[in-house]
DNA sequence: CCCACATGAGACACCAATGTCTCATTCGAT
DNA sequence: ATCGAATGAGACATTGGTGTCTCATGTGGG
C-alpha cells in the first residue's frame, strides 16, 4: 500500500531523462500512483527535481567511493569510476542539462563531487599519468559531456550497455587518433 | 524601424543557450523588441525554436563546408571543423540538449550533418588515422558531447574561448593519458 | 511634407499545468 | 473481522505563459 519512495524517484528519473517536459501527472503515472500521492510525497515539481538531484548526486558519491579514485594509477581508478557511475549516468546526464538550464541556484553539493573528480585529474597529471596541457578543470567537464554523450548513445541504441565503459574510457584517456607507435 | 531576424535569433540564441526556459516576454525584451512583435516574425514558441534549429543547421553546414572535411588527413580535417564550429557551440549545445528532450519529432536536417561528420570518422578509420576499436557513431556522438561540454566550459569561464579549438581537438584526438613514448 | 507601415504597449481570452481539497475505497496491521 | 491510515479519482481555483487583438506612436520612403 505504502508508496515506495525510491521506486517513485528512480522511475520518475527514467521518464524525465527521456522527457524533461513531463507532466506531473504522467510521473504518477509512470509510477503507477495517483498525482495526489505524488504530491503527497513531494510537494512539487521543485520538490521532485531536488529529489531527484540529491538521489543522482548520491548514486555518483557512492560511485565516487566504490571507484577508490586514490588508490594506484590515476587512469586505472578512472576507468574503475567510469564503470561504476555506469548504472547512473542517465540520471546524470538529465541532471546535468537540468542544472545548465537553471543557472545560478544549483545544488551546491555538486561541487563535492566536481572536487574530488578534479582531485583525480590533478592526481593523473603530478604522478605524470595524464598530460599536463589540459587543465584538470576541462577534464572534468570533459568527463561529464562524454559520461552524458555515452548515456544517450546507449539510450538511443546506437552502442550496447555492456560497451558503455570501453568507449568513454578509451576516448577519454586515448583520443581517437590511432597511436602510430603500438 | 523593421527588425532584424537574424539578430533578433543570435540574441534569442544567446538567452536560451543560458536559460533555456526564458519567456517569450523575455526574449523579446532582450532583443529590444516588444512581445507583439516577436510574435509578428515568429508565429510562437515553437517556430522561434525551429528557426533556432534552422539558423544552427545552417551554420553547422557552413563549418562543415568551410573544414573541408574530404580533404587531407582526417585529423587535420577534424581540427578545422572544430575551429570552424566554435562561434557556433553554445547554439548547438543548446540545440543538442532540446532535441534530446523532444524525443521523436527532431528535425531531420540534422541527420545530414551526422552523416557528414560520421564520414569524417569512417574515412579516417580507412585510412588509418583513426582508431577502428571505437565506433563512428561513437566518435560522432562524443564530438558533439565535447562541443557542448566545451562551450559550457568556456561560458562557465573555466576556460577562455581562444582555448576552445585546442582543448577539444586534442582530448577528442589525443585523449588524456600522457604518451609515454612522445 | 505626408502617408503608409511597422512597432510598442497594453488588454484580453485561453490553455495547460499546478497545487489543494474532498470523499470513497482499499490495504494492512492488530 | 475491524479500524486506522494511505491511496485513487476527481473537482476546483490559481497561476504563468501564450496567442490575438486594438490603438496610438513614430519612423522612413516617396
Amino acid at each position: 500500500m505504502t508508496v515506495d519512495r525510491e521506486q517513485v524517484l528512480r522511475t520518475a528519473a527514467a521518464l524525465l531523462t527521456r522527457r524533461a517536459t513531463a507532466t506531473m501527472d504522467e510521473v504518477a503515472r509512470s509510477a503507477g500512483i495517483g498525482r495526489a500521492t505524488l504530491h503527497r510525497h513531494f510537494a512539487g515539481r521543485d520538490a521532485l527535481i531536488k529529489a531527484l538531484e540529491e538521489l543522482g548526486l548520491k548514486e555518483l558519491e557512492t560511485a565516487l567511493d566504490d571507484a577508490r579514485l586514490d588508490e594506484g594509477p590515476a587512469d586505472e581508478a578512472l576507468r574503475r569510476l567510469i564503470a561504476s557511475v555506469e548504472p547512473s549516468a542517465g540520471l546524470l546526464a538529465f541532471l546535468l542539462t537540468e542544472n545548465q538550464l537553471f543557472e545560478g541556484d544549483v545544488y551546491d553539493g555538486w561541487n563535492r563531487t566536481d572536487a574530488r573528480i578534479s582531485a583525480l585529474f590533478r592526481r593523473g597529471q603530478e604522478e605524470g599519468v595524464f598530460r599536463i596541457d589540459l587543465s584538470h578543470a576541462w577534464l572534468t567537464d570533459a568527463f561529464y559531456g562524454l559520461i552524458s554523450a555515452g548515456a544517450w548513445t546507449v539510450h538511443d541504441g546506437r552502442a550496447a550497455p555492456k560497451d558503455f565503459p570501453y568507449m568513454i574510457a578509451e576516448l577519454l584517456l586515448g583520443g581517437a587518433r590511432r597511436s602510430v607507435k603500438q
